[in-house]
RNA sequence: GCCCCCGUCGUCUAGCGGCCUAGGACGCCGGCCUCUCACGCCGGUAGCGUGGGUUCGAAUCCCAUCGGGGGUACCA
């Protein structure tokens, strides 16, 4: 073992004791029960579905409870770091509407919330752990170690730097000194307790009791002294800022469960109170015939910008992966189901495929109960950032587009699900602005000329239309217009009449009427008819075919 | 290689030894409504990964096997 005097040196002179951490960050003052949360994004420049998955969890558990939840920034990957990475985070998670109790932007008592910022905090611990000689200098190079890992692989042992294979666990202090004299680089090892094949078990708040093989490894705490700031590997950042900012339940996805062993570990070894896991599965994706995690290389809908750039209603979203979490949620009316706690032990352990289909069929249920001033106050604030033009359409005919949103909605029964996402509003609502509507360009229109009636049965039907135009209020009447122009041009009553004898008629009252669709709407599928020209005014419902009767 | 987790319709799931001839939702298919589409309504399709046990009885318990996922980093 080093003596302290070798190990003081190699720290800041100044640096506090552990007691000192501990005093500045001491046990919350919360109801009991109270859960205390946190999230911690690494600063890539990604912000993953998965992330707003697992904070909502986190989210909803903490207020529940009484408790905090906190957002810790986990930047020990100096390599990794993106410009920007942190606004980014910022703008995807507060669209959906997570703010953190606690967390860089807003403070709180427990920061710094950015692991780059706890240097000396960890420095601390590490120097406390040296001392105790629970952990220890290392200086095994890239090349040791790959050879140490292909020589276990060989002989069918457990991979990993442990017993007789850590080369420096148990060195001479003299060789340690002449290897920090020649200014060799360093790491710290923990010192893992030596009780190989040993079991150990801990209970997951979703998943129950685990069990595994004790950690053998000496893993790395603190990363190479080459660089700066020097910082701690994940596994202690989490242990000593989950402890410190009094952290009582660790929800993370369910690639940490093997790395619970040398967690408790390292609990025990700094003097921890050992802390709750609950362990996630992952969002998934289908790819041939398995399931791999969500990911951001290759699937889009991994990333939120995907979710924010189609438009999908927040309340959408969120009610979608609480369903995920909890399926009793996803069987609830939505404002309920965002309304209810969502339980850990209600969690599936399996990772779900993400169903974009299935957000879909939320979304267009969710949007078919919004009022179209809602909607179109939801679209403008979209087309804001997307689609600039719709929105300068959008302000400069408000009442057009709330006539048009109200067509089979306002007062109607079952309003139309026409709108998953507000990026489809152009798409689909389109043709009610001048501005955005393009006029068939005449009786030889193709989406004319594929109804099959000829070009000049369509003329003289469209001319009679408008000479005799009314602009009527009831359903049924306006539309006896269309029967009277298709019954003075031969048109058969129904498809039924049509079908038994097909050349004796030009079309059926179903092609009447879908040469006046087209002419109004561009296509052969719309809302009802007599509801859109309501909307569109006589004059415009006229305008509409001037190129038909030209 | 070693270690851990998981496995019910295409998807999300209910199910905790008899209430299961396996229920619901989404999808898909068909029908009704109808001037098109959407909505709505009605009906249908489809699953316990496999093989052994235990038991009067198994989706549920045990074993094996297969499949999927993850870890085995100075990434998180």
């Amino acid at each position: 073992m080093l003596d302290r005097v070798v190990i003081d040196a190699l720290f800041p002179a100044d640096l506090p004791e552990p007691e000192h951490w501990e005093q500045r960050y001491p046990a919350r003052q919360l109801p009991d029960g109270a859960k205390v949360t946190r999230f911690g994004p690494s600063p890539t420049g990604f912000v993953h579905i998965g992330g707003i998955y697992v904070a909502t969890i986190d989210q909803d558990v903490a207020r529940r409870s009484g408790g905090r939840y906190l957002v810790r920034v986990e930047d020990t990957d100096q390599s990794r770091e993106v410009e920007g990475a942190l606004e980014q985070f910022e703008r995807g998670f507060s669209y959906f509407g997570l703010q953190a109790d606690e967390d860089t932007l807003r403070g709180g008592d427990y920061g710094p919330y950015q692991q780059s910022g706890r240097e000396q905090i960890y420095l601390s611990y590490v120097r406390e752990l040296l001392r105790e000689g629970r952990a220890y200098i290392d200086f095994a190079t890239k090349d040791e170690l790959a050879s140490i890992t292909a020589r276990q692989q060989a002989t069918k042992l457990p991979t990993g730097y442990y017993g007789s294979w850590a080369i420096w666990r148990d060195a001479d202090p003299a060789d340690v000194q002449a290897k920090l004299d020649a200014g060799e680089p360093w790491v710290v090892r923990f010192r893992a307790p030596d009780d190989t094949g040993a079991r150990v078990r801990f209970t997951d708040a979703i998943r129950g009791t685990i069990e595994a093989e004790a950690n053998r490894n000496d893993v790395v705490i603190l990363k190479s002294s080459d660089q700066s700031p020097r910082l701690p590997t994940y596994h202690f950042a989490h242990a000593v800022d989950d402890h410190l900012m009094r952290v009582n339940l660790v929800i993370r996805g369910d690639e940490w469960i093997s790395s619970v062993p040398v967690h408790q570990q390292l609990f025990d070894a700094l003097g921890f109170e050992p802390i709750t896991y609950a362990h996630i599965a992952p969002l998934m994706k289908q790819e041939g015939g398995s399931k791999r995690k969500l990911s951001k290389r290759k699937d889009p809908e991994a990333s939120v910008d995907f979710y924010i750039e189609a438009g999908y209603p927040v309340e959408a979203v969120l009610y979608y992966l609480r369903g995920l979490a909890n399926g009793r949620l996803a069987e609830l009316p939505l404002a309920q189901a965002l309304d209810e706690p969502i339980n850990l032990d209600e969690m599936g352990v399996a990772g779900p495929l993400v169903d974009l289909v299935k957000l879909d069929d939320i979304s267009a249920d969710h949007i078919a109960t919004m009022s179209g001033a809602e909607i179109l106050a939801a679209v403008r604030t979209w087309a804001q950032r997307f689609d600039p033009e719709l929105l300068s359409v959008l302000d400069s005919s408000e009442e057009l587009a709330l006539r048009a949103l109200a067509v089979e909605r306002e007062g109607a029964e079952n309003p139309r699900k026409d709108l998953k996402k507000w990026s489809e509003f152009r798409a689909v609502y389109g043709f009610f602005f001048p501005q955005l509507h393009a006029p068939v360009t005449g009786p030889d229109d193709e989406r004319i000329a594929a109804l099959g009636v000829a070009p000049d049965v369509v003329r003289a039907v469209a001319s009679d239309f408008v000479a005799n135009y009314r602009q009527l209020d009831d359903g049924q009447e306006w539309f006896q217009q269309i029967r009277d122009v298709a019954a003075k041009h031969g048109f058969a009553k129904n498809a039924k009449e049509l079908k038994k004898d097909p050349d004796a008629y030009p079309g059926s009252i179903r092609e009447a009427s879908q040469i006046i669709r087209i002419a109004i709407t561009g296509s052969t599928r719309s809302p009802d008819l007599h509801s859109i020209t309501q909307a569109l005014g006589r004059d415009e419902t006229l305008r509409r075919f001037e190129t038909l009767t030209a």
